[in-house]
DNA sequence: ACGATCACG
DNA sequence: ACGTACGTGATCGTT
């Protein structure tokens, strides 16, 4: 069998996997799309064909020869996105990487370098495959050079593949006939002019009846219709020179050795040094390629694994007065001692000791320690060890879970480690870059230490951290102590990026505390009422079931209501109702569509019902049941690291999205309960981020209606509208506040006019009073904006950054995305610091003060203490000080407070 | 795994 | 001409 050569035109794929693929950056902020896209092309062909070579071919980026001639002829082309052209370096770097051949030379075009190597090696006998996107390059088909053309689909990349029959069969001309076809066509794109007045059916019938443009000018006479003969009369000189521009050179003076593109096997591809580059690109799924070839890091040689108490003794004695960094992975699922794994009751089993398998601990180069917890050596013993091992300070990654493990929940010290001496690198890692979804250690590793280490996937496979103890001891080992390992290396370069980006203070003072009291709040949790819940869900099922009957009637047939395709078949085609909105993938069902179809079919009213009712039934009376643990209370997670403005988070689950707005949505809120002899005690800021806007912009008159006035939003419509403030009407207020609302989310006129059903003019025209009445607003909010440009980044008032990269963007969309950031980000982010603040300060003072009452709930704006009946006053006065003093600005922080003995009263 | 929808601030 | 308000998470259906 002969031998086989893949050829690549790198330009043509990495512009199609640029638009192919959504905008991907690294945490660097490179654009890594097209590359990513490329690659993943590159191996689907590879693995496919497994051939003997392969060659990847550019063009040189200054004008060629072709190009030149048109460049002549009209203009120049379009250029490139500023986000494609820094990826064709990358590209070329990541293709050295892998060792393979790379062809470019002045004066070609990839394709005159595709087409030569391509009908040489065919000469030489070899089956030949050349990649692109760029159907030029159909001229070059033979039996044994096959053009591959891949598409992106959403089901994934399909190559069609064109020998000279599928050019045949598809185009009616042989692969040398299609020259002239697109000589006579043109194709803007490709900078060919064309004959005017002849497209691709004239172009495609001439040339399959003559056989080429010169034939055609042979019978020019009697070329039928008489425009298509007279336009090319008219334009012999323009179809030469597109015959010339179409024709890809086939004898161009290049050097090219075969046998230095050979490629014995796919996984030569896969070397370290494209490992590396890889990781640096965050092409995570890339990674498992490499599996084998994953370097060795140095300080694996020094991971050692202790059992022994009386070892680990010794060695916990030689931290004290130097720094450890410590690793605890808790269990994900507590074991319960007496059952075994079928859940049934087993007497004779031990019982469990050990809250978790083992801590890794590092204080050197040399030393990290993986202690495994045991029947001696347990946990607690773990545990104590560290918390009195007198380091001079601790590291770890993501302490909250492993604050309970330490017997740390609501003391605020123990032993020698005390809130004030452990750092946290997640939670910095999380502030100097707050855009990543997660911060896994070898990122940490990578950014602050320039060190490349094995990730957790690498060493343990996608299995759970409690099975791979299990079933990969060696990997689970490693894997801890090398987290502990970087905690302990990463953090004096993260120290002193947080002093250099101004947010030391901020992690120190507000981050780092609010670790400890969100660990507490979590522990205590917040009571249910599950009978409660338990009825008002089958309360709810009585009604959707009439619903549902009523629905199915009404459609004439069954099908599944939650199904937003079905229904969109239902209500648009089979019931023929006009449909406003599309979605990528059919009719949009969304409530705004339905609304409007309401009043009309009663249908469409009962499907909104049924939407709503269902949700409350599953997401909160059935949802939350699930998480009731046996204390009869439900324990949220509060996620520090996961939104990019500062905000905290509410998972597994959300407390932080119970219903509110709708009576019957908010009637769950009563199954919310405090402890016995307590009450709730809730207190929300009053438009905490209006105020802020207004300090933050000192516009006077804002602050002065802040002064006066009680309701901020009649007061503005007031102002805008310069009329008397008990002369506003409710639509004017209502219009006002629409307005604030936008001016804190980075207003536009189109935003406005959605959420007002207004024209676009109309809200533009709301927005420029404002800002006419409110200067400060204005050259605040630009300013914002200016200085996203100018530093990559903006900040809140406590120095929290939000980095704001689609400002550099070259789409229009992206663009005007980052100016809205811009605006918003400080706000909202100066809200959350401020709200952070005072969660510190209340659940401190209550600790101080020996109370009972705990904060157990904070959403954005809003903190719910479960109050002892005894202490209401003092908690009162707590919770109020602590909020409004939380910061100091030139308008009050007023709030609005509440208890009951349930959350509904409460709030 | 991802999109559509909808709950909250 | 482009085509959107800012920030989240859970559930469901579809791929």
């Amino acid at each position: 069998m002969s031998e086989k050569l893949v050829l690549i035109d790198g330009h043509s794929i990495l512009n199609r996997a640029f638009f192919g693929i959504p905008d991907l950056t690294n945490s660097e902020g490179l654009h890594t799309n097209a590359v990513y896209g490329f690659l993943n092309i590159l191996f689907k062909i590879l693995e496919e064909e497994q051939p003997n070579y392969l060659t990847v071919a550019f063009d040189v980026s200054q004008p060629t020869f072709r190009h030149k001639m048109y460049a002549e002829y009209k203009g120049t082309r379009k250029p490139m996105a500023e986000e494609l052209r820094e990826q064709v370096p990358l590209m070329k770097e990541m293709l050295k990487a892998m060792g393979v051949t790379i062809v470019e030379k002045g004066g070609y075009e990839a394709d005159d370098i595709l087409g030569t190597i391509a009908k040489r090696s065919e000469a030489e006998g070899l089956e030949v495959s050349v990649v692109s996107g760029d159907r030029d390059l159909l001229q070059l088909a033979t039996d044994h050079i096959k053009i591959r053309i891949p598409k992106t689909k959403r089901t994934g990349t399909e190559i069609e593949d064109y020998n000279t029959k599928e050019v045949l069969d598809k185009y009616h001309v042989t692969p040398i006939e299609f020259i002239d076809v697109k000589a006579l066509m043109g194709d803007t794109s490709d900078n060919i002019p064309g004959v005017p007045g002849i497209g691709e059916k004239t172009a495609t019938a001439l040339i399959a009846q003559y056989g080429s443009i010169e034939n055609c000018y042979a019978h020019v006479d009697e070329i039928k219709p008489p425009r298509a003969s007279k336009n090319l009369k008219e334009n012999y000189e323009l179809a030469q020179m597109s015959k010339t521009l179409a024709t890809i050179e086939i004898h161009a003076d290049i050097d090219y050795d075969l046998q230095s593109a050979r490629l014995e096997q796919i996984k030569d591809l896969y070397t370290e040094e494209a490992y590396l580059l890889c990781k640096r690109l965050e092409f995570k799924n890339m990674l498992g390629r490499f599996e084998v070839d994953a370097p060795k890091n140095q300080a694996e040689e020094h991971f050692k694994l202790v059992t022994e108490k009386k070892e680990a003794e010794k060695i916990f004695a030689k931290i004290k007065g130097i720094e450890c960094a410590f690793q605890i992975i808790p269990m994900e699922e507590k074991k319960d001692a007496n059952m075994d794994a079928g859940g049934q009751m087993n007497l004779f089993a031990a019982p469990q000791t050990n809250e978790f398998l083992g801590m890794a601990v590092c204080f050197g180069e040399k030393d990290t320690y993986f202690f495994k917890a045991g029947e001696e050596l347990t946990s607690s013993v773990l545990s104590d060890l560290l918390t009195h091992s007198e380091a001079a300070g601790y590291m770890t990654l993501d302490l909250k879970p492993q604050l309970g493990l330490l017997h740390m929940i609501e003391q605020r010290e123990n032993g020698c480690l005390n809130q004030k001496n452990i750092f946290d690198n997640v939670i910095a890692a999380y502030l100097l870059n707050p855009l990543k979804n997660e911060y896994p250690y070898e990122d940490i590793a990578k950014d602050y230490c320039s060190l490349m280490i094995p990730s957790r996937v690498d060493l343990l496979g996608k299995s759970g951290y409690d099975l791979a103890m299990d079933e990969k001891p060696e990997g689970f080992l490693k894997t801890v102590c090398f987290m502990a390992y970087t905690a302990f290396s990463s953090k004096k370069a993260m120290m002193e990026e947080l002093k250099a980006t101004g947010m030391e203070q901020l992690y120190e003072t507000i981050e780092m505390p609010l670790v400890f009291t969100l660990a507490d709040m979590e522990h205590t949790g917040i009571a249910i009422d599950a009978a409660n819940l338990k009825e008002y869900g089958e309360k709810l099922a009585v009604r959707i079931k009439e619903l549902e009957t009523r629905i199915y009637q009404e459609a004439g047939e069954e099908f599944n209501i939650n199904s937003p395709k079905q229904l969109g078949v239902i209500l648009f085609e089979k019931l023929e109702m006009p449909y406003g909105k599309k979605t990528k993938t059919g009719y949009s069902t969304a409530a705004d569509v339905l609304d409007k179809l309401a009043p009309e079919y009663p249908i469409v009213a009962d499907i909104l019902e049924y939407r709503q009712l269902t949700k409350l039934k599953s997401t909160y009376a059935d949802g939350l049941a699930n998480y009731i643990k046996e204390d009869g209370r439900i324990h949220t997670s509060f996620n520090q690291t996961i939104t990019v403005t500062g905000r905290l988070s509410s998972t597994e689950p959300n407390l932080q999205n119970i219903p509110m707005r709708i009576e019957l949505g908010r009637l769950i809120r009563k199954a919310f309960l405090p402890a016995k002899g307590c009450v709730f005690m809730d207190a929300d800021y009053s438009q905490i981020e209006l105020r802020v806007l207004a300090h933050m912009s000192g516009d006077e008159k804002l602050i002065e209606a802040y002064r006066e006035a009680q309701d901020i939003h009649r007061i503005t419509a007031s102002q805008v509208f310069h009329i008397p403030f008990d002369e506003v009407t409710d639509l004017q207020r209502r219009n006002a506040k629409a307005v604030n609302f936008g001016i804190v989310y980075g207003i536009s006129s189109f935003g406005l006019s959605q959420d007002l059903s207004i024209s676009k003019k109309e809200a533009a025209e709301y927005i420029e009073r404002y800002f006419e009445t409110y200067p400060k607003i204005k050259t605040f909010l630009d300013g914002l904006v200016e200085d996203a440009k100018k530093n990559g980044y903006v900040t809140t008032m406590f120095g929290r950054r939000r980095p704001v990269p689609e400002l550099s963007s070259s789409n229009f969309m992206q663009r005007s995305f980052g100016e809205r950031v811009a605006m918003n980000a400080p706000i909202q982010g100066t809200a959350a610091d401020i709200i952070k603040i005072a969660m510190i300060r209340v659940h401190d003072r209550l600790l101080e003060e020996h109370l009972k009452s705990r904060l157990i709930i904070t959403v954005h704006d809003e903190l719910l203490i479960e109050t002892a009946e005894d202490e209401i006053d003092r908690v009162k006065e707590i919770l109020t000080e602590g909020m409004q003093q939380a910061a100091d600005l030139k308008v009050a922080l007023a709030i609005d407070l509440h208890t009951g003995k349930n959350w509904y009263e409460a709030k």
